[in-house]
This record gives structure tokens, C-alpha cells and sequence, in this order.
DNA sequence: CATTTAAAAGTTTTT
DNA sequence: CTTTTAAATG
């Protein structure tokens, strides 16, 4: 690919300029050295941070080669380097962009030999650490009740994330609960190692432990990178800052952006510190502030300012916009949760006839518990939504268990995976035949995936006494992994998935429960197996590795496909970096936002206050703020500690008067009885036909429908999925009658009873 | 050994 | 209220 021509190239650089404000323009043309961009909420960084690489690549003739560029998910990376295409009118694939840890683990796999890994490692995800750690805990005969296997996966998290090792963790123990932690850290690392796996953490800490050790490796990419920019620098922790520390020592062009007030990330080791000591760090940093944002209305900015600037420790700035004061910050009463959310989906409705459609608006809570009430009042009246975060869709377990088939098969050594599996279907392999396997393959010194296979044989050997289910068990699974295993290298990853959920049978026995449940796994099932199928790695050949390790690094944002019309749901934590026109921020209460441990923790606390604070940047034109007088929690009854004290940080004259009350309610009150499901009335006011909503939403079970010549019925069961949905719609006189989904004429019928 | 049933315990946020 | 763990049954 050629370079741009001069007069291209001048344009260009015309255009960035003319697209900036001052302070913008400063940031993207800012020579050498160290560059620190304090960037408000809404202030244009990603433009200022794409902008940036494509100056350098057009003014300075900087090859995209010599760039690295750190993104928070892999969506906003995708988007950067497509918008650098269109801007540079050439190839981007040079350049590096991700977020650290896939950058992290593109640099390990060139290297594996010098941090000790034969073979490829897996990456463990959340759910496979705690199940190792667990694994141990029951190994060395530690209770997991006096030791929650979650608080010693923290520990042993943030002691990697701080760069702790196990030699130096041990030192530092002190009281019985670290030496517990440093015996299961211990364990946990070998562990690791002895299944050829890194966790989450280890992806940055073993580049970290790599360059320490090979400064020759070291010297290959600081000199090859000099342009290193890194965006939400708030959020590294110190494994991250170190890395980088490293990386620019060389050439020392490392531009990093962030807003102190939009640190989030503390509980997973992030140190805003990173951002506040920038300058004494880097003592000929420039430093460059973007105050003026340009996202959202006079009245959200000024309400957000106001609950923000509460925080002690923070870089004072002041954020200003010349927009319109536009509508007032609303503030919503609830009765309940059930009560807050009808009143969100009628305003999100209300909102909707006023020209913002279901897909501008957003609804954001504190914790991820919180959507049921309002996955509950969408469906009954009919408002089609999408949850962003939660289970994951590689993290469900009918997933999980198809994924293990293929890690075990890429990594032989993966012994979690592989006893995950190895009575996954059930083929009689109990605790018994596990621990007969475990030691015939540790008196032979041969690997539990080797002992697997020596199932296949017809006269297993003499030590290897298993009974008859479990051996035409192994039989099976050692012919299966064998065969999968022969073909990891040169197979595509789609025939590999078909060939593991074939050989199982796994459609089919699911088949067989005839439940909703399973329906919904087959559907899981089929859409895993689409998408292995329809994968091209880097190659174009559809490797598993490849496959594999994209999959354990898809952020949540990632997975979500915006757009059309449905209204979104999500944690405040995945909204960052995101903007709607209209955001409600719902269980907006003490003890919830901010969570129990911020009344306690003066420090959680004021992270609390940035959380919400990111929650309101969010919005452009429209704010709705929501808090219920009393809530239902688990099964402990009711709580809720009235009003957050954020509310009333928030100038009251940028707030809507009219719903706004704080009269707190009684503690004692009883809780209310759970109420029938309240509906919103009226008629319909979706226009199904010309959205983009899918049958399966539309007609789903127990829907009021109305048939063209039927009159009105109810959904009472659906069989088969996507174009070959099917359902039967009981209709008043008791008739059932089926219906393809498509093209049946069977239209939703609104919110009436 | 697997499946079913009963009791118990657990709830922030995520790469 | 849900999910996970333990015990009892087939």
C-alpha cells in the first residue's frame, strides 16, 4: 500500500484540523515525549486518541507498524482501526490495537518457549480459577467455609495484579488467613503451570515476568513501538503500568487519556493513582485538558458536576458545554422495584412517541439482580429488550462443556478441562473411575489425557480396573479426543464443534427433555455451532487455538450487537465509554447506589460517586433518575434505606420539581405482598411489523396474539427455532391451532389483559 | 453411579 | 428467590 500522496496527506491533516477545537488539536499534534489528556466525560477522546495515530501517520510519517494503541474493549478497538482505514485510506493491520489482555496474550504466544510453556496454553476464565482453587481447597483439606474459595480467588488476584508473587506473598504473610492463601497460591500457580494455562491476571504479568528476564525480548518491542497510546488510563492497574512503563523506556512517546473522576475499576486493582502521578512520573509531560464536552445537555452536565465535585481526591477541572439547558434531570419515587420499573417502561414508551425509539434509551443499575423486575415488566407489556452483561454466552455451562472438548484437544495437558468433561455426558464415570484413572496414569508418569486414551485399547492393562459402564465410557471419550486431537491442526473449528456435538449427541438427548429450558440450550448449541463454522481466524482457516483464545477474551460489550429497536439494559460498570439519548439510572438508594461497603469506606465511597457519575455522562438529551421507597431483597424481605445521599447532591434547580420528593418512608413499613403484575394501559404502541424484533420475542409464551381471521388467542407452546419456529395459539372457543411464525399474520396484541 | 429430592447457603461491579 | 450442595433413592 502506497503512502498518501503530499497533497492527500495535506488534506488530510486540513481536515483533522478543521474537525477540532483547540484543546483537541493540541492533543492529536503534540510532538515527542510524555502526553497526559485529562478528558472529561464527553469530551471527544476517542476522536482525539484516532485522530492522533492518523496525524502521526500523515504529518511525521510514522509507519502504523511502530504504533500500539490500548483500548478498553475489543469493539472499541475494531472501531478504531475502521475509522483509521477510512482516514488513511490504507491497510491498518500493522499497527497494533486490543485491549491489554489480548495484547498481552499476542505477545505470549510468540514467545512461549521463554516463559517456559511447551506446547500452547488455554486461558482460564473467572468460573475455571475459582474452580481450581476449589479443586485445591478440597485437595489440601481446607474448608471452604471458613476459606470462600471467591475471597481467596480475590486474594490471589490482586496480589498478581500488584506483581506479587508466591515467594514474595509468602514473606509478606502475615495472620492465619494469608499463610491459608499462600498455600492455596502456591498450588494454584503449579497448578497452572502443570496444565499449560494462564488466568486472567497472568496475561499481564507474565510479559511483565518476560521482559524482565529476556531484555533482549524487551528491546525487540519498546524499540519497535515508539507510539504507544493508551486510552482509560484510569483503570490500569500496576501490572499495567509497569508494562507500559516498559514499553515506552525506549522511546518515551507514551500518550495516555483518562478522567480521574471516571475511575471505576478500583476493586480489580486499577489505581487512579497512575493517572494522578502521571506528571510527577514524567516530569516533562505535557499535559492537555478537554473540558468542553459535547454530549450532553446543559442541565445532565450540570448535575453530574454537582454530585462529582463531592469527591476529595480528584484533579479539579471544570467541565462546560454550550448547549441548551435542555429537559430537567427527572427524578421518579417508586413504591417497589416492580412499581419502579412500570414506571420506567411507561416513560420509555412516552419518550418513544417523542421521537426517541426504544434503541436511543438505556436503562443502568447497580447490580446485575436488579433486571429481573424490569425483564419481567418488558415482557408482559410487550416492550422487546436486550441485556448486555451477565451470563455470557461462552460462559453458560451447555457452552462451557463443548469448549472443553476443544481445549482438551488443543492442550492435552488441560487436566481442569478434562475432568470437567469426562462425565460430561453421562458415560458412568464416577469419583471412583477418576481416581482409578488419576493413579494408573500417575504410576505410568503419563498424563490423565494419555491415560484416557489408553481406555480405547481392548485389554486396557491389568492396573486399570474399571468397571463396565465406566470403560465403554472411556472407550468412547478416548476415541472421540483422539480423533479430535488428530485433527486440531489442520481441521477448521466449525467441523471440530460439529463433529464433538454430533458424535455426543448432545441436540438430540436435549431433544429428549422436551423442556424450555433445553430448548433454549439447543438454540445456544446451534448458535455456537454457526458461529465456529462461520469463523476465520487471522489466516482465514478457522484455527481452534485462535478461536479459543478469542472467545475467553470477548468483553462483554463485545458480545452486544446495538441497534433496532430495543431498548437496552446493563450494569453501570459496562456502560462506560457508551452514550445514549436517553438513560435511566434506576435504584438510585443507599445501601445500592452507593453499594453497602461505600457507606462504611470513605474511599468506596467516593468510587460509588464516580460510578454514578459515569452513569449520568452517559446521557445526551434525557436523565431519569429512580429510587424505590422499599425493596424486595432475596428472600430477607424488604429493604431499602430510602433516597441516595447522591440525589441530593444534584443543584435542585436542574432537577423536575414535579416527581421529585424525598419524604423517606418508615422502616418498620411492612412489606407489600407481592402484587399481580401491574400493565400499562392502553392500546399497542409498537408497530411490530416494521421493527426488527424477531418472531421468537413477538410470540412468545403465554402472548396475547390476534389472527387476521382467528380472532385473538394465547401463545400455549412453541416447537422448533429460528425460521422453523412454529407455535400453538389456543384461541377463545379452546380451539389450538399452529402457526409458522413467519408469515402466519398473527400479530402482538398490546398490553391488554 | 445416576437421578431425584431436600436442605442450605449465598448476592457488586468484569478483563 | 435462586443456585448450589448434601443426602436419599433407584
Amino acid at each position: 500500500m502506497s503512502s498518501p500522496g503530499l497533497n492527500q496527506t495535506d488534506a488530510l491533516i486540513e481536515q483533522l484540523e478543521a474537525a477540532l477545537n483547540p484543546r483537541q488539536l493540541e492533543a492529536v499534534t503534540y510532538g515527542d515525549g510524555p502526553l497526559l489528556v485529562l478528558a472529561g466525560a464527553g469530551s471527544g477522546k476517542t476522536r482525539v486518541l484516532t485522530f492522533r495515530v492518523a496525524y502521526l501517520v500523515a504529518a511525521s510519517d510514522i509507519p502504523l507498524h511502530d504504533i500500539m494503541a490500548v483500548t478498553f474493549t475489543n469493539k472499541a478497538a475494531g472501531e478504531m482501526k475502521e475509522r483509521l482505514g477510512e482516514l488513511l485510506g490504507s491497510a491498518v493491520d500493522r499497527m497494533w490495537v486490543g485491549t491489554f489482555h489480548s495484547l498481552c496474550a499476542r505477545v505470549l504466544r510468540r514467545h512461549l518457549d521463554a516463559i517456559g510453556i511447551r506446547g500452547d496454553f488455554v486461558i482460564y476464565d473467572a468460573d475455571d480459577s475459582l474452580r481450581l482453587v476449589k479443586r485445591i481447597q478440597n485437595d489440601l483439606a481446607i474448608s471452604t467455609t471458613d476459606y470462600p474459595p471467591r475471597q481467596i480467588r480475590g486474594s490471589i488476584s490482586r496480589a498478581k495484579n500488584d506483581l506479587i508473587d508466591v515467594e514474595i506473598y509468602d514473606q509478606r504473610a502475615r495472620g492465619s488467613y494469608q499463610h491459608v492463601v499462600t498455600d492455596i497460591y502456591k498450588k494454584y500457580e503449579k497448578r497452572l503451570r502443570s496444565h499449560n494455562a494462564l488466568d486472567f491476571d497472568d496475561l499481564l504479568v507474565m510479559p511483565v515476568r518476560l521482559f524482565e528476564e529476556r531484555p533482549d525480548i524487551l528491546d525487540l518491542y519498546r524499540n519497535r513501538f515508539r507510539y504507544l497510546l493508551v486510552d482509560e488510563y484510569q483503570d490500569t492497574n500496576h501490572a499495567q503500568y509497569i508494562l507500559l512503563s516498559m514499553l515506552a523506556s525506549a522511546h518515551r512517546n507514551l500518550c495516555v487519556v483518562g478522567d480521574d473522576d471516571q475511575s471505576i475499576y478500583r476493586w480489580r486493582g486499577a489505581q487512579v493513582r497512575n493517572i494522578l502521578e502521571f506528571e510527577s512520573e514524567y516530569p516533562d509531560a505535557k499535559v492537555v485538558r478537554l473540558e468542553r464536552n459535547y454530549r450532553s445537555t446543559a442541565n445532565i452536565l450540570r448535575a453530574a458536576s454537582g454530585v462529582v465535585t463531592n469527591n476529595v481526591s480528584r484533579k479539579s477541572k471544570r467541565l462546560w458545554t454550550d448547549r441548551e439547558p435542555g429537559a430537567p434531570v427527572v427524578v421518579v419515587q417508586a413504591i417497589d422495584e416492580r412499581d419502579e420499573a412500570t414506571q420506567v417502561a411507561r416513560r420509555v414508551l412516552d419518550l418513544r412517541t417523542k421521537g426517541h425509539s426504544l434503541g436511543d434509551q438505556v436503562v443502568l443499575y447497580r447490580i446485575n439482580a436488579q433486571s429481573r423486575a424490569f425483564e419481567e415488566t418488558l415482557t408482559s407489556n410487550g416492550i422487546p429488550y436486550r441485556i448486555i452483561g451477565g451470563l455470557r454466552f461462552y460462559e453458560r455451562r451447555e457452552i462451557k462443556d463443548i469448549l472443553a472438548y476443544l481445549r482438551v484437544a488443543f492442550n492435552p495437558l488441560d487436566e481442569l478441562s478434562l475432568s470437567r468433561i469426562i462425565n460430561v455426558p453421562p458415560r458412568g464415570v464416577g469419583e471412583r473411575s477418576l481416581q482409578q484413572l488419576r493413579s494408573f496414569a500417575e504410576e505410568r508418569g503419563i498424563t490423565l489425557f494419555d491415560a484416557v486414551l489408553i481406555c480405547r485399547e481392548d485389554d486396557p492393562p491389568m492396573e486399570l480396573d474399571l468397571r463396565g459402564r465406566a470403560r465403554a465410557g472411556l472407550k468412547a471419550l478416548g476415541e472421540l479426543l483422539a480423533d479430535l486431537r488428530s485433527k486440531i491442526q489442520d481441521h477448521h473449528v466449525g467441523e471440530l464443534t460439529a463433529a464433538t456435538v454430533k458424535t455426543l449427541q448432545i441436540i438430540e438427548k436435549l431433544e429428549e427433555e422436551r423442556s424450555l429450558e433445553a430448548e433454549g440450550r439447543i438454540e445456544n448449541i446451534k448458535e455456537l455451532l454457526a458461529a465456529t463454522q462461520a469463523y476465520q481466524g487471522s489466516d482465514g482457516k478457522g484455527s481452534t487455538g485462535e478461536f479459543l483464545e478469542e472467545v475467553s477474551l470477548v468483553t462483554q460489550v463485545d458480545e452486544a450487537e446495538f441497534g433496532g429497536e430495543l431498548l437496552t439494559l446493563m450494569t453501570l460498570h459496562c456502560a462506560k465509554g457508551l452514550e445514549f439519548p436517553v438513560v435511566f439510572i434506576v435504584g438510585v438508594e443507599d445501601g445500592l447506589l452507593p453499594w453497602h461497603r461505600g457507606l462504611k469506606d470513605p474511599e468506596e465511597l467516593e468510587e460509588e460517586r464516580r460510578l454514578f457519575y459515569v452513569g449520568m455522562t452517559r446521557a445526551k438529551e434525557r436523565l431519569v433518575l429512580t429510587y424505590a421507597s422499599s425493596r424486595y431483597q432475596g428472600g430477607f424481605g424488604m429493604g431499602s434505606q430510602g433516597v441516595s445521599r447522591f440525589l441530593k447532591e444534584i443543584p435542585s434547580d436542574c432537577i423536575s420539581k414535579g416527581d421529585f420528593s424525598v419524604r423517606s418512608t418508615p422502616r418498620w413499613r411492612k412489606p407489600s405482598r407481592p402484587k399481580p403484575q401491574p400493565r400499562i394501559e392502553g392500546e399497542a404502541v409498537l408497530d411490530y411489523s416494521s421493527s426488527q424484533v424477531p418472531p421468537s420475542v413477538i410470540l412468545a409464551m403465554g402472548k396475547r396474539v390476534k389472527h387476521p381471521e382467528y380472532g385473538t388467542g394465547l401463545v400455549v407452546a412453541r416447537h422448533g427455532f429460528g425460521s422453523d419456529l412454529e407455535v400453538d395459539v389456543r384461541f377463545s372457543d379452546g380451539g389450538i391451532i399452529r402457526f409458522p411464525a413467519e408469515g402466519s399474520g398473527l400479530k402482538p396484541l398490546g398490553f391488554e389483559e
